[in-house]
DNA sequence: CCGATGTCAGATCCACTGAAATGA
DNA sequence: CTCATTTCAGTGTATCTGACATCG
């Protein structure tokens, strides 16, 4: 019996195919633990980029994380409605919005960081500290290479 | 002026969420040049599992490649509209499907594996020889585990 | 059982509205 | 001061894809 989960040779010797199928496992197991929460992976991105970064503008959160602004209100909508943010009516230009991360939307941060770690740590099992270290800072240089050259 | 397009560093220190970025990458570049020829890559996988394998049953490339044997029908009808492939009628089992490479698929997929090579090439430019061999290696066992485990 | 067709949900993208600021 | 233009948040929609389900 040939094993049925056999990748062709000419694809996994490519490292990109690697990179592709690797990428879409992990993504895809993250985001099957937010949807039983209810959430994807943009609430995730949103609440990281407020706490690093301290309150945005709407649009500027959207600029930052590549989304689409008509998108970004979904997502905003969302988070607001569980009170994990705060949207307020720039004073100054009535036009923007500032949005705040709440202590509520703090705390679910925090949860669902641990279980992208849970995630990650599954996904890297196999490899030793070491070489994780080693793959963190290859896909490091790739990754800024990519969003730099754009 | 801020850079706008800083990612939150609590999600670039993720390796696995590095590994989604960059194969998220790598496969809509590849995707973008396959689409000038209205392929998708599901195309070049077929053609590649049935270039390193032989002919299969159609079945059983669906199975193979982990695609919805109703969405490898949809496949196989593109590839063989343009002659890449032959579908022949088992003649011992008559509901079964003999899938073969034409020389016509062959020559499609040569074209297909040089895209291929030059989006990687752009992706992997910033990494030495050295270190393109040692993700190629890490990544190799991480996949290697995931598709084993499952 | 196998292949083919159809349907459904999710994500991305694009066009548009209304309010508010800006500048000629 | 007025009018045209631009920017912003928000709504709705078109399209594409992948997963699933039903039919022959």
């Amino acid at each position: 019996m040939i094993d049925p989960q056999a990748s062709p040779p000419s694809l996994t010797a490519l490292t990109t195919y690697l990179l592709s199928r690797t990428g879409k496992t992990a993504r895809s197991r993250l985001a099957a633990r937010f949807a039983e929460r209810r959430l994807r992976l943009w609430h995730h991105a949103v609440l990281a980029a407020l706490s690093d970064f301290g309150p945005h503008a709407q649009r500027e959160l959207a600029v930052r994380l590549a989304v689409d602004p008509s998108d970004m209100a979904k997502i905003l909508d969302e988070l607001a409605e569980d009170g994990r943010v705060d949207r307020v009516r720039d004073s100054a230009d009535r036009r923007r919005v500032t949005v705040t991360l709440t202590d509520a939307g703090r705390a679910l941060l925090a949860e669902l960081d641990a279980e992208a770690a849970a995630v990650q740590e599954a996904v890297l099992e196999p490899l030793t500290a070491q070489e994780r270290a080693q793959l963190n800072a290859l896909l490091s240089k790739v990754f800024t290479h990519l969003t730099g050259e754009a």
